[in-house]
Order: C-alpha cells, then sequence, then structure tokens
DNA sequence: GCTAGATACAACCATATGGTTGTATCCATG
DNA sequence: CATGGATACAACCATATGGTTGTATCTAGC
C-alpha cells in the first residue's frame, strides 16, 4: 500500500479561478488529469509557442494544480486534484447559501404567521 | 407551485472562472447568493468607489453569474445558480478524469497478466 | 567531458483589467 | 414637471497577462 502523496495544498481562489480562466490551461489540466504529460508533448497541441505553454504550466502550477518533477533527462506535469476539490467545495458553499435561502423562503411560506423581523440577511461572513 | 425562472445559460467558461477570480466578486457573489442585493448597499461593503463596484458587478453579470433587475427607482443583483452549477460540473468532469485514471491503475495491479498497450491516454476529448 | 535534447528564463510588445473621476441618463415623488 | 437619488458610461491611468524571440542552463548518453 503506497502512500499517496499529501500535496498538504495551500488555496488561493484567485490564483486557482484566474488559472482556470483560460482554455488553454483547462486543456492542460484535463491532458494531466488523465494521466501525467511531458512538457514538449503537451506544447505540441497547441497553436502557440513553446516558451507560451511553459508560462501556462507556471501558472497552473503556482496556482497549485499542477506540480513538475523530473523523469529522466525530462520533466512531466502532474494534476493535484486536491486544489481541484477545494475549488468545488468553495463553489458548493455558494450554493448552498442559494438553497439555504429558498428554504427559508418555502419555510415561510408553509409557516404563514411567522415573525420575519430580524432575519437580516447581510450579516458578515467575509473571507 | 411557483415556476423557477429557468434563465438558460450559456456557460462561457472563461468569463465565469474569470469573473470568480477575485475576491470583490466571489463576496458580492456570497452575498447576492444569500439573498438579491441592492447596487448602493453592496458597494458600501468595499474600499472602492462606487464605479469600481459597477464594473466588477458587470464583469459577473456577462459571466452569466448575476443578474440585474429593477425593484422601484433602484436595481438589485440576483445571482443565477445554474451558472455555478455548471462551472461544478466542469469541475466534476476534470476530477472524473482523474478517479477514471486511477481506476485504471487498480485494475492493472489486481490483473496483473493484462496487455497494456494501446492504452494511449492522449486521445483528443477537446472542449 | 562534449553534445544535443529539454527546460528555464529574460526582454519585449500589445491588449486586458481594475481602479479613478467626471458627466449623463433614468425615474419615483413632491 | 422639476428635482434629486440611483445608475450608467466615458476617459483616463497603472499594472497584469498572453504572446513572441533569444539566450542560458541542465542532464543523459556517447
Amino acid at each position: 500500500m503506497q502512500a499517496v502523496t499529501t500535496t498538504a495544498t495551500t488555496f488561493d481562489a484567485d490564483r486557482v479561478f484566474a488559472a482556470l480562466a483560460d482554455g488553454t490551461r483547462r486543456d492542460i489540466v484535463r491532458r494531466a488529469m488523465a494521466g501525467e504529460q511531458g512538457i514538449v508533448e503537451l506544447s505540441a497541441h497547441y497553436p502557440m509557442s513553446f516558451a507560451a505553454v511553459q508560462k501556462h504550466i507556471a501558472v497552473l502550477e503556482r496556482a497549485g494544480l499542477v506540480t513538475k518533477a523530473r523523469v529522466g533527462r525530462r520533466k512531466v506535469v502532474r494534476t493535484n486534484v486536491e486544489a481541484i476539490r477545494m475549488a468545488q467545495r468553495l463553489l458548493d458553499r455558494y450554493e448552498q447559501l442559494w438553497r439555504d435561502r429558498i428554504g427559508r423562503m418555502s419555510a415561510l411560506l408553509d409557516a404563514p404567521g411567522t415573525d420575519i423581523t430580524g432575519t437580516d440577511a447581510t450579516e458578515d461572513m467575509h473571507r
């Protein structure tokens, strides 16, 4: 039972979402998710210079979405699925807020006598 | 049973992720998910001009994450939870690719006699 | 220890982004 | 129907981003 590399990911939402906001980078993530990819091989798929692909990979790396590792004389790109999961959890939280609100609305409709005052929705959650 | 407004969202992943790559905009989404928000009230929360907040809302709107609607003399910002869900699904697909790969690896370990040739992982899915 | 393949990085350019201020438009209400 | 509160939008600036080319470094293998 080989220990799965616990990459203790720190999540920078700005960097992660910005990294995902580019089709080329999403395609790199997709390919690397399906199996680790060499950098030269990756760059062959895109209509841009090798250096440009390197930069895209660097952006993904800074966001914590991928890591690079030496394999012989080259380097391969591996994904960090944890970063994707953290992004998912963030979106889940937003969706949950929405769900909660819909829940409150239904509750009000079901119990028309309930006092509404005090349901100030603008409490500070922040961060 | 009131019909939920089916906003038939078209998903532009670039715009959606770019819109989410900013703390102020994520906070606006968060607040609006919990309950529709007036623009003036929103802008009071952030250390920037009213016009800057307007621009952020415009970015969210172009990404399809929020809509604006008149209410009396002002406008309110409402979220489009479908856009969030589509982003989630995209991330789900990436995670699934990873899961599939792990599954294939386990399968190979469990059945050591299997022929591996032909498992070229670089097939074109694109988009 | 040279050499060539692979990767890294710097300098540069064009355009996009996030902020500002100022002005114009819209609309509920006296 | 004039007014003022609320929103929209244009012009401008600084910095970030996505691409290029060119040069430097690293490493496996002869």
